[in-house]
DNA sequence: AGCTAAAATGTTTTT
DNA sequence: CATTTTAGCT
């Protein structure tokens, strides 16, 4: 393929973009600009001007990414391009330390835990610290505490000295996670990259079997610290490393995306290039008018505006439901109308929300109306009891030494070992780790005849088991071996003896899984390792490319880097869009901001936003305000939201928006599926609502110390302090919460004593 | 030891 | 409301 040919698809700011050599570029691509297009051109680009493919990688998000990449750019050269390295940073270091992590003294054969197994393993650790749980040792957030922990360290040549906390028993706890992990011969997600760079940082040489001279990195905006230790120890000075990326899409600052990545990109690498593109190849300008007015609110934020020279297109659409079940009948009457006389097809339309638990309501709506759907990126299958424990099979092959997974699948089918016995054998396990097909000898080192109450002969049965299978487990392909395990461990007999439903489902789903070991096996080889590496580092969006004809249902989350003709976004409420624990900080408001300006900007043809003037949550039902996001897109006038009431009376201009609401209330029947709203479009003037929401506010601006206030969700409260800009209130409930004093009026009401 | 039933606890997003 | 954990029972 000649290289004139492929600049020719390009736009002179991509042209540009993609043919700098010998120094770092950044491109700051707008949504819909081009980004992936970019990066797939510029390594094309590469290989048509003589490069050889092995010296380049990249870098994405996610493993539909990866694939999706690696097949634009195969199509694009016709296959000329056998041996880049497209991947995850996860599964790049994955790849990596398979090699090299010898050098560390663990087996390359280790098991990679997923977040499900992290908590499992903190749990467990508490237990053994006896520390309570439910105190403020909750395992969630102590597992929060570690990752924070391991993506601040800085020298990476003696990592335990740079892992340290305040409180000792969370520091005991660290310790002792790690030393499990390690007695499992186990990594966590966050010790992929850290172990990469620990071998980098410790023998430099491994650097030099290990390099690649073009390297690309997609959603820069979106990396960890750790990642970007890892970028710079591979891009060194950084010629030849191209970036792409952008700060309004930055949506994973929770899970450590440090957004300076990118702000400070021309500061770590010096005469850097850096170009815009602006221009949106998506979006109809009704669409790309309200994602503009949204972001700007933003105090981070370079004021790129993106246009297009698309014309004409649809208004924005907002639809203010009576409740849950309402917004997700109007979602299914919407998406009918637009697959029977618009010509759409159903995966042309795509359901965003921004916590998982609302997507329950819109299958019903959806099952009920006979629309098609499909549900992604839900750990559903792999998480299933069945499944796991196949894996975990597989994983005791891999890697004996792998304890966690034997626990759970030693007694599975029952072979009459029991909690007594798991805890002896994990207490010799954590003395000096052994692998279980070695155990015969193990019992016999240690004279483990006279133990009473332990299943001696039942536990060196079960290591024969892992024995034999080892022994031949490279020979067969992974299909067969998935067959053989389950034959020889009496896990399919002991399913096939109870005659239920549910065990011919379980069945059913272990045989699915045999076929995606056989698909494994036919595209990357025959190797357990890799398998396994790909079952914990995979989620379900690969479930959007295969299938057509189904509604996509998704989170904002996973809906980055996707584009749909129709995009449906619901819950636009406080609280939930905002979400309530990202409300009383900056930082994180503007990123739940960014979020929903993802979710906009995913949208080709229509966009619908929905909320909801009542909803059920935890059970209980709850009367939101509309999302500030949604008055934001209203009110075009207000220049910074957070030092403003949002909810701005003067300057109401319904820019690109058409507003409907159903007309009588009276008429609605709720109960059961007899559930029929029949849906009345009017105009609607927001500015009555604006108005008494306005004058609450007013009502209660100035707070003293000993003041009784309510709040939406948290109910009755007393203010206890007010020191500079921040406020402190006492609930009965939920005890002490703080708020920032410009913010408080939202929330607070103050209650008059009599 | 292993199961069932009642109680408690938790939902933000994911590699 | 729904899932997970625990207690209490056989």
């Amino acid at each position: 393929m000649n290289p004139d040919h492929i600049l020719s698809q390009l736009n002179q700011e991509q042209k540009i973009a993609i043919t700098q050599m010998n120094c770092p570029v950044l491109v700051l691509a707008g949504a819909g600009s081009g980004k992936t297009r970019v990066i797939v051109y510029r390594i094309a680009y590469l290989i048509s001007i003589g490069v050889n493919p092995w010296e380049i990688m990249a870098v994405t998000f996610t493993n539909k990414a990866a694939e999706e990449m690696k097949g634009r750019i195969e199509s694009i050269l016709q296959g000329n391009c056998i041996g880049m390295k497209i991947s995850t940073f996860h599964s790049f270091c994955a790849g990596f330390l398979r090699k090299e992590i010898g050098l560390l003294d663990y087996n390359n054969s280790f098991s990679i835990y997923d977040e499900t197994d992290s908590l499992s393993l903190v749990k467990e650790c508490l237990k053994s610290l006896d520390l309570d749980k439910r105190s403020i040792y909750s395992p969630e957030r102590i597992l929060d505490e570690i990752s924070n922990a391991k993506n601040s360290i800085c020298d990476f040549r003696n990592v335990n000295d740079e892992v340290g906390f305040e409180d000792e028993n969370i520091q005991k706890l660290y310790f002792l996670y790690q030393k499990k992990l390690r007695e499992n011969n186990a990594l966590d997600f966050d010790d992929l990259l850290v172990k990469t760079l620990e071998i980098i940082y410790r023998f430099p040489e491994v650097l030099e079997r290990n390099k690649y001279k073009f390297i690309h990195i997609d959603e820069y905006q979106d990396t960890n610290r750790l990642q970007y230790f890892l970028v710079k120890a591979f891009a060194g000075n950084g010629e030849n490393l191209f970036v792409v990326g952008d700060e309004d899409q930055s949506i994973y600052g929770w899970r450590g995306a440090d957004i300076r990545n990118i702000l400070q990109f021309e500061k770590d690498f010096p005469n850097a290039k850096v170009i815009s593109l602006e221009q949106n190849y998506r979006s109809t300008k009704p669409i790309l008018n309200v994602a503009n007015l949204l972001i700007r609110n933003n105090s981070i934020y370079r004021g790129k505006k993106l246009w297009t020279q698309r014309e004409g297109g649809e208004k924005v659409k907002f639809y203010n439901a009576i409740d849950e079940h309402d917004e997700a009948l109007f979602v299914g009457e919407e998406i009918e109308e637009l697959v029977r006389n618009k010509g759409y097809n159903y995966s042309d339309c795509a359901v965003l929300f921004r916590t998982r638990a609302q997507s329950r309501v819109i299958e019903e709506a959806f099952l009920e109306k006979g629309i098609p759907y499909k549900l992604i990126g839900a750990v559903g299958f792999y998480h299933r009891r069945e499944i796991k424990d196949i894996i975990c099979y597989l994983r005791l092959i891999s890697n004996p030494y792998d304890f966690f997974a034997l626990k759970r699948i030693i007694n599975q089918p029952r072979r009459g070992i029991g909690s007594k016995t798991i805890e002896h054998l994990e207490k010799i396990h954590s003395q000096r780790p052994f692998p279980i097909d070695e155990f015969e000898k193990v019992a016999k080192d240690l004279k483990l005849q006279n133990e009473k109450s332990f299943m001696l002969d039942k536990v060196i049965d079960f290591s024969l088991l892992i024995k034999q299978i080892r022994e031949k487990y490279t020979e067969f392909d992974l299909g067969k071996l998935v067959d053989y395990v389950l034959k020889k461990s009496g896990y399919l007999k002991s399913l096939k003896s109870v005659k239920t439903e549910e065990s011919e489902a379980r069945i059913e789903n272990l045989n699915e899984f045999k076929s995606k070991a056989i698909e494994f096996s036919r595209e990357n080889g025959n190797n357990l390792e890799e398998f396994l590496s790909r079952l914990s580092l995979i989620n379900d969006v690969d479930n959007l490319s295969s299938e057509k004809g189904f509604v996509n249902l998704l989170t904002l989350h996973c809906a980055k880097g996707l584009e749909f003709a129709n995009i449906f976004i619901v819950g636009l409420e406080e609280g939930l869009l905002p979400h309530w624990n990202n409300i009383y900080k900056l930082e994180t408001l503007e990123e739940e901001r960014r979020l929903c300006y993802v979710g906009i900007t995913r949208a080709i043809d229509n966009l619908f936003l929905t909320s909801a003037k009542r909803r059920l949550i935890f059970g209980k039902t709850v009367i939101p305000r509309f999302s500030r996001f949604l008055l934001e897109i209203m009110s075009s006038d207000i220049e910074n939201l957070t030092n403003v009431p949002y909810f701005n009376t003067d300057g109401f201009n319904a820019q690109g928006l058409e507003c409907k609401v159903r007309g009588k209330e009276g008429k609605v029947k709720r109960g059961g599926k007899e559930f029929q709203p029949g849906r009345e479009s009017v105009d609607v003037d927001f500015r009555e609502e604006y108005k008494n929401l306005a004058e609450k506010v007013k009502d209660c601006v100035c707070f003293n110390v000993g003041d009784m206030v309510l709040h939406k969700y948290w109910n009755e409260g007393q203010i206890v302090s007010i020191k500079d800009d921040e406020l402190f209130v006492a609930f009965p409930s939920q005890g002490l919460k703080r708020f920032e004093k410009s913010n408080a009026q939202h929330y607070l009401n103050k209650i008059e004593r009599k």
